[in-house]
Formats: structure tokens, sequence, C-alpha cells
DNA sequence: AGTAGATTCAAACGTTCGTTTGAACCGAGC
DNA sequence: GCTCGGTTCAAACGAACGTTTGAATCTACT
């Protein structure tokens, strides 16, 4: 019957190769990991790629759609679980940046599935140059992020759009700068290497941090310096 | 004698190569620029980059050292002045924080000399993957990190070391993430086109929302989910 | 005018890139 | 047992890469 057929490992070879782009993504960047690299690390012939996923360019695409649209699919969810518990009653702002960013850092607690790798990989993509990229990884969080927008218009329903949408940017950039380059750029010393990886801990830290300045009161006069 | 030799338009061609590299670096990143391409936008031959600077890779680092040199140094100026002119009373946090990003935001104004494509540039170079970038960025900033954490920790005496770390790095992340990305990765839309580069707007906008989040009250205990 | 040093130039270097090719291999269906 | 679609393989393709070369050109000083 069709139910059986395929029983053992039926895509293994394309597996092998999404989880090795996936981390040499990260450590090389897209240009930087030739195809001979990474069908070596994934075991697997040079020609593989092209075969299963036809070019270079297409496989970038595979690898962020595999992770991104669960970890998408995943915040709408717990945005609608939210606000289905909250029965009509108004969220807390810091309720809705919870549901955002903790998609995201529970996957950088995932070290055997490679989820972590694809987190900081992702978060370096946010500024990737090449447009192809920058338009695939648009399309696919524009529906996310009307999503969360309209919640928090709806759960700061004083503060002006134009500051919500710079504020909403600013978060956007936090969370991803946090994931893509706490372990690389040292910028500043002091971190202790156990926090680093502690999801549970840098989720309380980012969404107090976030809170705070989504909250922020606004001046309502910008001052005139000298 | 020595003192009037090459009078005019001393190092043109170093200079018009690393405008060009400013400017191709921002849209293509490091590997995606080639020195034909390069070459070609800034007028010179092939061979003048390998000539004037030795490699592609000590060029990469030319263009860091000549714009990032003066604004870190331009960043401790500007705390040094806040410090002298408190004349040992604490300083604010959100003015310690104008001081640090107030140096960035006025070169993202410059569109005459290439300011704005640097700014961008560095923006993109925190998230890095080749490895001697990342080594030359964190050198170059070391300093100046330093300096800084002292100045926060005097002026936020009684937050923890360990969370005072955290939270730079947050606004560090939030600084260069909006600078880089603002018009690249537009994920969330409705910001307004004009408001953009509208430096005086965006310092408003950025210290009000960094200064909120530096200053969140901690919560004393993580609280127990489910 | 002549020369030495600095700079520019066209051309080529060897290497590596992403992709393609055509044969070899595999496992299930008539 | 044989065939056939799906998959893997070694080998090669042309193009583009960063860099080097050696002659040509320019500039400043005796």
């Amino acid at each position: 019957m069709a139910l059986l057929k395929a029983v053992k490992a039926p895509h293994e070879t394309r597996t092998r190769i999404l989880d090795a782009a996936e981390e040499l993504f990260m450590q090389h960047g897209f240009e930087g990991t030739s195809m001979r690299l990474l069908t070596g690390r994934a075991g697997v012939n040079l020609a593989a790629v092209n075969y299963h996923f036809g070019s270079k360019d297409a496989l970038i695409e595979a690898v962020f759609r595999r992770r991104l649209d669960p970890m998408n699919a995943g915040r709408l969810a717990a945005l609608e679980r939210l606000e289905k518990e909250a029965a009509g009653r108004a969220l807390a702002p810091e309720a809705i940046i919870r549901a955002f960013i903790g998609e995201s850092l529970r996957m950088i607690e995932d070290t055997r599935g490679g989820g972590r790798n694809f987190i900081r990989l992702l978060g370096r993509t946010y500024t990737e140059p090449a447009k192809p990229i920058r338009v695939l990884i648009g399309q696919l969080y524009a529906p996310v992020m009307e999503r969360y927008k309209a919640a928090l218009e709806r759960a700061l329903p004083q503060m002006p759009r134009d500051e919500l949408v710079w504020r909403m940017h600013f978060m956007f950039g936090t969370l991803s700068y946090t994931l893509a380059a706490t372990d690389t750029v040292q910028l500043i010393a002091g971190v202790k290497p156990e926090d680093r990886y502690d999801a549970r801990l840098l989720e309380e830290r980012l969404s107090v941090f976030l809170a705070a300045g989504l909250d922020a009161p606004l001046k309502s006069t910008v001052k005139k310096a000298a």
C-alpha cells in the first residue's frame, strides 16, 4: 500500500544536507560555505545538492523554510492562545513580548536538533546583504509581524503608531543581535559562559528589558539643545 | 624639501578605493564584492588594491580603521566631557547612552562623505562570520566598551554586574540593528520614509527606549511557571 | 635633459567556485 | 529475471576569484 512506501530514512540525504548547511552557513556565511565543504561535511556526493534542491540558492531557501515556517506558526499560535485566555481583556505588553521571543529562545537550548545553529544563523541573516535572501525573510515574517503589531496596538492604545513601529524595530533588533552575536563578537567582557545558553534566564532578562523600553513614557516635547 | 612633496590629492587612489569599498561592502558584503567590481567602481586599475593595501583583507581592515578610530575617540571624548561637566556628581544613565549612540547617529546624516555607508556596513559586521574581522572589531571596540561599562557601573551602583553586562549587550544590539537594517529588512511596515534618516528623531527614540530598558526594575525572584 | 622612485597598466597566473554530465547503482513492480 | 524511476557517483565544465608580473607612465629633484 501507499502507506508503507519508503519506510527507512525517507529523505536522509536531504536532511543531512540541510543540517550541514545550517551549521556551516552559521559558521562561515553563505558565500563562505562552498558546496565541496558542505557536501563533505554532510557525507554526500558533491552533486547531491543540485540534484535534491536544484541550486545553492534554493538550498538556502530550504534551510530557512524548514525552521521558520513552524517557528512562525508557533508564534501565531502562542499569541492566539494568549488572547483566548485573556477572553477580551487587554493583554499585558510583556506577555506579548514573551510570546514572541520565547519561540526563538526555546530553540537555542536545542543542541541536539541543530535548532541553536539555525537561530544564530537567523540572527545573522537580518543584516544579510544578498537581496534574494532579504526578500525571502521578509516574506516569511510578514504575517507574523502584522499580527503582533496589531496585538501591541491593542495593548498600548495610547501610543502613537509611529512610535510603536520604531519600538518594535528596536525590540526585534535586540532579539536578533542577542541571538546572533553574543558568542561571536564579544564586545563587552563579563558574560558568564554558563549564562549564555540559558534560555530561561535570557528570556527573563530580555523581556524585562524590552517591556520597559516598550512602555517608556514619551517625552512630549523634543528638548532643544544649545 | 620633503615638506612639499605630493601636493595635489595626496592619496587620491587610496581614498577612491576606500570609498568604493565602503559602499560595495555594505551593499554586497565582503565576499560578495569582487576586486574587479570594486576597482571598476573606484575607477582605478585592478592591481591598485594590492599595490596600496597589500590584499583584500588588509583593505577591509583599512576601511574599518579609517572611520572607527576617530568614531571611538569621539565616544571617549564625549564621555569625558560629560564627566567633567558633572564635576563628581552621578551621571544620568540616559546621558551616557546619548553620548554613545550620538556619535554613530551623526554619521548617518552624512550622505556626502559616505559616513552613512560606513555606519550601515558596521551594523552588518557585528554578525559577520569571518573570524579575522570579528577579532579586529573586538580589538577596536574594547577600550571604549570598558570605559562605558565603568561609567554605567557608577551611574547604576545598585545594579548587579551580570545584569548590567547583558543590558549593555541588548543596547548595543538595538543600536547596531537599527543602523544596519532600517532599509533592508523592512519586517515591520509603517516606518515613515522621511523619519528613517532623521538622526535627531532617531536619537530621541532610541535613547528613551534604551534608558527605560537599562533602568528597568529587577524582578527579585524568577517566577516559576507551571 | 636626465634619472630614480612611485604609481598605473594590461595581461596572465593558478585556484576555487557552482553546476552539469553520463555512467553506475539501487530497490521495488510486472 | 528483468526493467525502470530514483539516486549516487567520479569527473569534468566554463566562469570568476584574488593575486602577481613586468613593462609603461608619471612626478619630482639634480
